[in-house]
DNA sequence: ATGCACTCTCTTTTT
DNA sequence: GAGAGTGCAT
């Protein structure tokens, strides 16, 4: 390898970069300027330099960036040894190494965030706190913050004189005994451990210092106070840290990363070298002009024009569509089109803001025959069985661990109600054992009934005897444990779908476990769990294959394909709600860096889209075009074929002049300021400039178009039972009425609507649900009361 | 003790 | 619409 070829085909800021001699080096990089190539061909050129690969600590994102950036180090002709990995897995390693250094076993479990959630939980119930005061979630986030910022349960208490936070601090301090008990760690304790244990410990510190001469960590705008914390000790000695990032794709604020990272780091790092690559090399112009006027919007913001030699190319187009339906069906379209064009499925990825949003694309694939892939790895990762098998693996690693114990003792059913469980655990903590000691006691214990305590001991036995194993495969130790607990044979005994597709999981896990054993350089199961807590949504995702790619805006970052499609750019959906964009700038300005994020992913073409309506947690809302819509250039853009779709679009630009575009339109929903959604008001909507109206609908004889909204029970007062619903030419109908269907039977009417094809009333039937039933149609007999 | 049916809340993003 | 939690019947 010779540094000739290291620098071949740079562009003279790459090559700066890449040939920077030493000391601290900032490289600014915005989308698509090379920023991967960048820090590859650093390591590179450092190893040509002299430096020894395992010298070298490269920090990435994601596991499959550390994968990818392996690969392509491997590609260049660097020898194995370069520690290439996330910040968690990397403090996971450094606090596995150094356990008994900062009280914890080696065999210590990493919780995730449900984990925490149900051990916070567990704590609430200890506190006789109600869930409804301090809502786990809430609480998690509180405590979560607190670890991010350093701050213990003392100081955050005396931080927080209100009632809330002094219990708040109270149930961290819980929370706190009950993780180190359990010889568990939260993903924030990885970070937190490692800086304590990096402060404190003079010697680890000087091994880490020593060990790594030069430091490099990609994504820079997104590490928080904890991981800076991290970078900094670990560069103190040889200052040799590279840092790359784009504050403009700053996306994780809400985890704690904290833009700041940036912008002081040459408060600690005074002799920095800045490099800024503001080449793009991805996108046609066009997309790029779309992209860049977007985020001049942010104020926060280092000003930054990106070039390009890239063609023009086509404009974007946005397309305004009723539903989510619709929206998914003129995607397809949009997709076919493309692939006669010749791009390929795999060349295109649909990106959205919430994984929830997928559900419905994915069934529009199905029902068109459209390969897709969903980027999520983690949903796997989160199916009950793989978690129910993860803590028994995590309760062999670690016999102290009770959340896990709780969770599998019993499951399958083994005769053990929650009394017995909570006899135990009330034992467990009188006598300051772990729940799976107190088991293996459980004959001492007077107020467990015979049958329990035998089926407790033998538990216990059984798994301790598993702890002992210390396996050095993976796939017949978790065989082992699918058969002998009789998991495998519970969810065979049940002959449903939902069985068939657990037994599948459980065989999924297996195959993992079997690629894991093949793969890994050390098994032990400390290790191979370690990986199963630490997946990260985009690490499972195989490009190869030829699909169209599903992902959250999240997932996309540092992705490219040459078409994006962005859906559901809806106000309250992209700057999303929850993100309170009004109250909150940062919030705004983060919902719009990540809108950013996504259109610079797209080569060639890019494809923006949003629904007037659309159903929210079992909910109708309207939602209409987000406010960042309005903020692409309007002669940089293209607006959908189908008429009134763009005509609607462009209205609602104009102010939401004549429909409902924007909310706030001619007819107000129930006071949107107010939170919307609950108009207790007339039921059916009120027209809205016919024609085009009628011109927009949909296709075919699918959603009828015609204003449509539903009256569900929430439309009245709570007691809504015997209020009336009138349906002109209908009659009168009552909430609660018992009326009887010719197909479905009995049931009780939930509501009334106004559909294009008439009057129907929102029916519960026994048996088959809930059905919306077109008075025209069908006869429905009402019974006398 | 278990299983089922019902109610209630809620999820933005993720290591 | 789903998943968790609750209450009731077995």
């Amino acid at each position: 390898m010779q540094t000739g070829d290291v620098l071949e085909g740079l562009n003279p800021e790459q090559m700066r970069a890449v040939g920077h001699p030493g000391g601290p080096l900032m490289v600014v990089a915005g989308p698509g300027s090379g920023k991967t190539r960048v820090v590859t061909r650093r390591i590179a050129f450092l190893v040509t330099r002299g430096v020894p690969p395992r010298a070298i600590l490269a920090v990435t994102f994601t596991n499959k960036a550390a994968d990818e950036m392996r690969s392509r180090l491997d590609k260049l002709g660097v020898p194995q040894g370069v520690t290439a990995s996330t910040f968690h897995s990397f403090c996971a390693n450094v606090l596995r190494r150094n356990a008994e250094r900062v009280g914890l076993d080696s065999n210590y479990t990493i919780y995730d965030s449900a984990d925490s959630l149900r051990q916070i939980k567990n704590v609430l119930t200890e506190l006789n706190l109600s869930e409804e005061h301090f809502r786990p979630q809430s609480v998690a986030r509180a405590i979560s913050n607190a670890k991010s910022s350093l701050t213990p349960p003392n100081r955050y208490e005396k931080r927080h004189s209100d009632q809330w936070g002094r219990n708040v601090a109270q149930i961290y301090a819980r929370y706190e005994e009950a993780l180190r008990r359990a010889n568990a760690l939260d993903f924030d304790d990885l970070l937190l451990k490692t800086v304590e244990l990096l402060e404190r410990d003079l010697e680890v510190r000087n091994y880490y210092q020593g060990r790594y001469m030069h430091v490099l960590v990609d994504e820079y705008q997104d590490t928080n106070l904890l991981q800076h914390m991290i970078v900094r000790y670990l560069s103190e000695k040889h200052r040799n840290i590279t840092v790359v990032g784009d504050s403009d794709q700053m996306i994780y604020g809400w985890r704690g990363a904290d833009i700041r990272s940036m912008l002081d780091f040459e408060k600690h790092f005074p002799e920095l070298t800045t490099v800024i690559l503001d080449r793009n090399y991805r996108s046609t112009s066009r997309i790029l002009r779309v992209a860049s006027e977007l985020i001049s919007h942010n104020k926060e913001r280092h000003p930054k024009t990106l070039r390009t030699e890239n063609p023009e190319g086509e404009k974007p187009v946005i397309c305004g569509c009723e539903t989510p339906e619709d929206e998914a069906a003129k995607l397809v379209r949009r997709i076919e089109t493309l692939r006669q064009r010749g791009v390929k499925l795999s060349d295109m990825a649909v990106f959205y803001r919430g994984n929830a949003q997928s559900r419905t694309i994915e069934a529009e694939f199905q029902s068109n025959l459209i390969p897709y892939e969903i980027v999520q790895g983690t949903a796997f990762f989160e199916r009950k069985e793989v978690k129910d098998l993860r803590a028994y693996l995590q309760l062999a690693a670690n016999p102290m661990d009770d959340v896990s114990f709780a969770r599998v003792v019993n499951v399958p059913p083994r005769g053990l109600g929650n009394k017995s469980v909570e006899t135990l655990q009330s034992f467990a903590r009188t006598y300051s054992l772990s729940m799976l000691q107190a088991a293996s006691r459980a004959d001492q214990i007077a107020d467990l009934s015979a049958r329990a305590a035998g089926t407790l001991k033998g538990f216990a036995e059984w798994m301790t005897g598993l702890s002992q194993e210390n396996p050095r495969q993976m796939m017949p130790f978790l065989k082992k444990i699918v058969n002998q607990s009789g998991y495998l044979k519970n969810i065979e005994k049940k002959e449903t779908d939902e069985a068939r597709d657990s037994a599948d999981i459980v065989n999924e896990l297996l195959n993992y476990a079997t690629e894991y054993d093949a793969r890994s350089l050390e098994p032990s199961l400390t290790d191979f769990l370690s990986r199963m807590s630490l997946v990260s949504d985009v690490d499972s995702w195989g490009e190869q294959a030829d699909a169209v790619s599903l992902m959250t805006l999240h997932a996309s970052k540092g992705l490219e394909f040459r078409a994006v499609f962005i859906v559901g750019v809806e106000e309250e959906v992209l700057p999303h709600v929850r993100s309170s964009p009004d109250s909150d700038a940062s919030g705004l300005e983060e919902e719009r860096r990540l809108f950013h994020v996504g259109i610079t992913r797209a080569k060639e073409f890019l494809w923006i889209s949003y629904c007037e309506e659309r159903m929210s947690q079992g909910r109708f809302a309207l939602t209409g075009p987000s406010r960042f819509i309005e903020e692409l250039p309007e002669d940089e853009v293209e607006y959908a074929e189908g008429g009134s779709s763009s005509a609607g679009a462009r209205s609602s630009r104009g102010g939401y002049g004549g429909g409902y575009g924007g909310g706030r339109g001619a007819w107000s929903f129930g006071g949107r300021e107010g939170g919307y959604g609950r108009s207790r008001g007339g039921y059916a909507r009120p027209s809205y400039g016919d024609d085009d109206r009628r011109s927009r609908g949909g296709r075919g004889g699918g959603y009828s178009g015609g204003g449509r909204r539903e009256i569900e029970e929430d439309d009245f007062t709570d007691d809504a039972d015997g209020e009336e619903i009138e349906l002109p030419g209908f009659g009168k109908f009552r909430m609660g009425e018992t009326v009887a269907h010719p197909d479905f039977g009995e049931g009780k009417v939930a509501g009334g609507m106004i559909t294009g094809s008439g009057p129907a009333l929102i029916v519960n039937f026994k048996g088959v649900g809930r059905r919306t039933v077109l008075l025209s149609y069908t006869k429905l007999t009402r019974r006398k009361t």
